[in-house]
DNA sequence: CGACTGTATATTGTCGACAATTTTTTTGTG
DNA sequence: CACAAAAAAATTGTCGACAATATACAGTCG
């Protein structure tokens, strides 16, 4: 009968994790390594960070197991692991990849008849923090723009990768720590887009797509070294 | 002076790791899944695995966590992990994600004037493992085939990539038991790829490509169901 | 003074145990 | 017999400790 049960201590009971510790660090660990915080070629210390989060070392080496296949960390067998470096080359490296993925998402989301309705917000709200002057907070509404795009794709292999792509794009970003300059007009560069998009012309929306990351790379890689864009130049049609 | 020390202890000293048994874990579980031996949507349970191994959990957990960012395990937080389903849609996404990563390495390779000669080794490599009706190893060496073009793209991102969706391929292959019709021609099929890559002509080459994974993923549906491709009907040009 | 060697330290790799949670089985009841 | 609640078992999540390895440092000899 009735069993003495308490099924939630209320009373100093706030630990009871509802969540695992090893997302929060990986989320954690991500968002330093994004930030900056942790600068490129530093070496994560699992005991180092394992204190600092209050937890023992399992959760941390879990989330950087995770974090290298993200390609944010590298890591030498019995060395440890470091924050990868990013580069001129990876960033090109990266923004031929993302050119390749998402001329195909852009593609199918635009067959698929998808509605811009949300994207406009994303818009919206990329102005909104250009207005604040937050670089960091518009690449972070930029990037959830595409990854809209991605979902409305439907291939969900496709909107996997694009997530652990994120992480580097905005760790491209935060490397670029001048550029207020054309925040303002970032927003309106989107337009394109929404109409390609808006016109059910799969050919069109991914031709748009190709100039907007063509643009974007051109900017990022004038700003970080003079260097042009070596091997980007990348059409798709003739 | 001279202390004893013995840095190899030969007699019976067998098990001090030179490589880490997380990968050992790693490669091992991975094997399993692609082969079939641990089946669509069967659980993966730590200390079971780590019994057969005879490890701790501990490289299991990372093995696992590995395998569940290279996409062949599914992972619910206090649940487990599960080989992930591979059905004709992940099989659609999969190749047509494939696609635009591929179309672009081969573009990359041919402007950088890769030598053919080791792809017609691993073509001579195809042909043999195909008179011998070794299904699983013509899809091995056809993997190494286009790894090999990837890797001479030069772009790290994307060599990253295709080793992860390596695993993915190769479940694709296995899980079509059936099929030793046109095992002899598939060696052949890989000639205009080559001639292209030859010519140095890179929109040739990735259209070759384009025709050469169509041909492929088209095979592997019509063999697996009767299920015509989808939306992956994605030409490149006009 | 520099190269080498051996020791000391720091860090990762693995283990066994316990806590938290979920799934399964059992039990009681209408 | 079906159904709900409770107990039991199985499994994952986390921890602290130890072993293996790599790095840093000091001492020695040329």
């Amino acid at each position: 009968m009735a069993s003495f049960e308490s099924p939630e201590r209320s009373d100093s009971a706030m630990p009871l994790h509802r969540t695992r510790m090893a997302d929060l660090a990986y989320e954690r660990i991500r968002e330093l390594i994004i930030v900056g915080d942790l600068p490129i070629g530093s070496r994560l210390i699992e005991t180092q960070l394992a204190q600092e989060f209050g937890t023992s070392r399992a959760p941390v080496r879990e989330a950087i197991r995770r974090l290298v296949e993200d390609g944010l960390i590298e890591e030498r067998p019995h060395h440890g692991a470091t924050v990868k470096v990013l580069d001129a080359a990876a960033i090109i490296d990266l923004y031929n990849v993302r050119l390749a993925l998402e001329t195909m998402t852009i593609r199918l989301a635009t067959l698929r008849g998808m509605s811009t309705d949300r994207l406009r917000e994303l818009v919206a709200l990329m102005d909104e923090a250009a207005q604040k002057g937050d670089t960091m907070l518009v690449a972070r509404h930029e990037l959830d723009f595409h990854a809209e795009i991605c979902q409305h794709s439907g291939n969900q292999l496709a909107i996997e990768l694009f997530r652990s792509l994120g992480g580097r794009l905005l760790m491209a970003v935060a490397l670029d720590n001048t550029s207020h300059q054309d925040l303002l007009g970032v927003a309106a560069e989107h337009e394109p887009l929404l109409a390609a998009i808006e016109s059910g012309d799969d050919r069109r929306a991914a031709e748009e797509m190709r100039l907007h990351i063509l643009s974007t790379v051109g900017d990022l890689l004038a700003r970080l070294n003079g260097n042009p864009l070596d091997l980007l130049d990348y059409p798709q049609n003739a």
